[in-house]
DNA sequence: ATGAAATGTTAGGTTATTTGACATATAAAT
DNA sequence: ATTTATATGTCAAATAACCTAACATTTCAT
């Protein structure tokens, strides 16, 4: 077993991650409804959350102070999660707005930076998981 | 928050350490009751088991398939945690038998170096938290 | 004002966990 | 060869935790 299975390994119930990341269980279901995370489920339905999946639900948090909505915060970390490309399966998905998704993300992330010369201080990606899993 | 503070975390429910230790919830119970265990409670008295707890029921599964019964379990992991004396505070509990802690402890351990000549690969102590915390 | 986005709140149903009792298998002691 | 102790299995009733869905509230941009 290889640290991303280690990271992808459904663990926690809803209850504690609320406590990892101070979020409500509502604002957890929300994200997911709205294709931010997915995590996994029992045999019973109930939700079991990876340290991948409660690293990002940190960086939902994250982005969402500084004023991004669903929509932007998908699209910075599907961007995020897409740094590794192992064999590069070709397939975008269209965004709402006339923009392409390239001049979409350059104004994003200029407005993080942005936000973030202000802003509280930067929960960095990969922080819940640098914080428990050894590298 | 330190590394010590991280490994007591309460993170797991007893579905999860289930599937983390392959013992069943009576033997994890069962453990509890004969203190080789003491998880954290939910508010509800649900069981909360943090990288530790984990931890420990790996070395009693490892111990019980050598052969080791509860008290003996009991009084090695109890020595290994108290190798680490801060302030040492005198109070030593008596056994049952008419052998000192001392003599009953050598005897053990012996017998644990047999077993281990031909017995199954061992799980050495803090296998788990090794594999997922940061040091 | 209107509308959309994010979150709160409540209700009814389902799943997971708890304790306790009794059963079973095996090993140890008599 | 019985008896006794140990470890675990199984079942039941009670409760905690979680699920979805609906509706309410807040905030912010039009």
């Amino acid at each position: 077993m290889n640290d991303q299975d280690r990271r992808s390994m459904p663990l926690f119930s809803i209850g504690i991650v609320m406590k990892l990341t101070e979020l409500t269980a509502r604002q957890i279901r929300y994200y997911e409804a709205n294709d931010l995370i997915a995590p996994e489920r029992t045999k019973g339905n109930q939700r079991l959350f990876s340290f991948n999946d409660v690293d990002r639900l940190l960086q939902i948090k994250d982005l969402l102070d500084k004023g991004l909505n669903m929509a932007g915060i998908k699209l910075l970390l599907d961007e995020e999660n897409k740094e590794t490309p192992e064999e590069a399966p070709k397939k975008e998905k269209k965004t709402p707005a006339n923009l392409t998704d390239k001049e979409l993300r350059g104004i994003l992330k200029n407005e993080l930076n942005e936000a973030g010369r202000y802003g509280k201080a930067s929960m960095r990606q990969g922080e819940l998981a640098r914080f428990f899993i050894k590298h």
